[in-house]
DNA sequence: GTGGATTCATTGGACATCCCAACGGTAATG
DNA sequence: CATTACCGTTGGGATGTCCAATGAATCCAC
């Protein structure tokens, strides 16, 4: 056992104290926060995080069938049949029924899905911007290249 | 704008992509796995996340009221009944009545609930351990470091 | 070809989390 | 002593995540 876990369990007369000095307290702390950030953020253009992140892989994938598109963003079908629903009755997708295979639906996105998608872009970006504000650039650097060898293992 | 936010504008032609460079969505995806982890080991005790963290604050604030325990641990009063309810079945916890005053219950650790804590803290430091594998020691005090900096905001 | 297995979109439901409202019982405040 | 506030509890709603089952369509092995 490292040293940091060993001084961690000394300090057990204080229980809740040591689940809150654990990595995946602290990170579920600051996930939660970026989330709620965002979610605000991009409320402003009538959309929810789920509906951004499908709509965003929609028009990254072009004409895409809806099962494709969610075993690409891990989307369970149920959840992308409803995302996909909102996003077509506000304009900013389409299905067309595939000609070569009539099971599948060629979703597509809209001129107005792209301009959606523009602005949630800007406005993900300022929520990020005050998410990381108390770090300098070098040191958002250095936890983004941080955070990004911890997903790795996910892949 | 700084150079960076520009750098991801300019690759909008992959939205999905965008989103997924976002130290947001970064960091909620290591949170996921993190939660995962712990939520996984400390199953083995047969304990859920909330209930382990009410426990531990059972733990370490002694006697204590249940409104003043959700208090301290931002836990609505309605899911505080129920992990308090989870946890006395268990006979990890004893609810009395406070002498002094008979609105509040009285709630206490019972040996079994201080040996299942222990138990569950080399649980979650090896679920911890698992995610924060990927770095050296170094880098982990790196990373908790800047993360301990986001999460001051918020309080 | 043709019959069985697979995939498609959709629907329904289980389950946890989070928030708000209301209740009877109790204590504090004026 | 009347009002106000707090206690634990119950109920309900909104949301997010996940699994199962359906009918239609396609694919594959024989």
């Amino acid at each position: 056992m490292s040293n940091e876990n060993r001084s961690r369990l000394e300090a057990m007369t204080t229980p809740l104290q040591h689940i809150q000095t654990l990595p995946s307290w602290l990170v579920g702390r600051v996930a939660a926060r970026g989330r709620g950030l965002v979610a605000d953020a991009i409320a402003a253009e009538g959309l929810r995080l789920l509906q951004h992140a499908v709509l965003a892989g929609v028009a990254e994938f072009g004409p895409v069938a809806q099962a494709e598109l969610g075993r690409r963003l891990a989307v369970d079908p149920k959840d992308m049949v409803g995302a996909l629903n909102h996003l077509q009755q506000a304009g900013y997708v389409l299905r067309a029924p595939d000609p070569a295979d009539r099971r599948k639906n060629a979703v597509t996105v809209t001129p107005e899905g792209v301009a959606v998608l523009a602005r949630c872009a800007e406005l993900a970006e300022a929520a990020n911007t005050e998410l990381l504000a108390p770090l300098n650039p070098d040191e958002q650097r250095q936890l983004m290249a941080l955070l990004g060898r911890l997903r790795q293992v996910e892949v």
